[in-house]
DNA sequence: TCCATGTTTGTAATCATTACAAATTGAAAT
DNA sequence: ATTTCAATTTGTAATGATTACAAACATGGA
């Protein structure tokens, strides 16, 4: 879990994207968050240190993410939009108790993607959303 | 798919609901719509019936509906909530072209829902969703 | 330095949904 | 038939996430 600002920007240059200061730092935090924040909870984290920040600019930057695939996002929860990092190759766990939400990985021909068309209708995108209770929320 | 009003009258009050004009109307058109429409899209439609019928009693009544079972909601598209009969042992397919959701049967352990645990997560619903273009739309 | 373009920002608008309280209904009790 | 009480419906106002938009700002090249 090695992510220093040299790795994240270089990442946005392969993408061919602009790495400036508000980028680099939303990135990161997508990175080093790993529960799937919302795009309010990213600008209430990155506004401590860039005081600056606005909210258009968090919603912009995600969406400039997702177009290149290096962010997904989920709308597991029916309230808001939830980030991660990467193409959505994986499933999606949401906890009903504290919001989390953890990667899952699942094998099946239609959750690894083998599968290109069902019925007639041509398949590009596979979002598998697993809701329930978490192994922490289990245990307290 | 012949759906009289005392089939689904009798559906409401299997489930202890009571059976009143909107709640029929309502409980009506999303068995005869078939694709999945939002609060709105029922609002439109039953406005046309019952001329005083308010958006509240759409979203009560959906929830109601939801509560017992008797109805699903599908947060696929990120902007709001779809609404489909019986519970959601299936699938969706969402046309990005035309907004139409489409029920997929799909099997794999998960999809069927015989696994309830992965990585010490309990699972209680599993939602799977399809994004792509769908067979109407391919052609056209 | 000046210019052009891309980026960021703040405010206002939009849209789905929820909160809430008043009005209405309907069935049971008198 | 009238009263009563709880459930239901309704309309309006609030909320919360997201988008639209235009002004302010930054940056790198001519």
């Amino acid at each position: 879990m090695i992510t220093n600002m040299e790795q994240i920007k270089s990442q946005l240059e392969k993408q061919g994207i602009k790495p400036t200061y508000q980028r680099l730092r939303i990135l990161e935090f997508l990175i080093s968050a790993g529960n799937h924040p919302n795009a309010d909870t990213i600008y209430e984290n990155i506004a401590k240190v860039i005081p600056t920040m606005s909210r258009t600019t968090v919603y912009n930057t995600l969406s400039l993410f997702v177009e290149s695939a290096l962010v997904h996002g989920i709308t597991i929860t029916g309230a808001d939009v939830r980030y991660g990092i990467g193409e959505a190759n994986h499933h999606h766990f949401l906890c009903k108790k504290c919001g989390k939400i953890i990667d899952i990985e699942v094998h099946c021909p239609f959750a690894d993607g083998v599968t290109k068309e069902i019925n007639g209708h041509q398949i590009q995108e596979i979002h598998g959303y697993f809701k329930g209770i978490c192994k922490d929320c289990i245990q307290s």
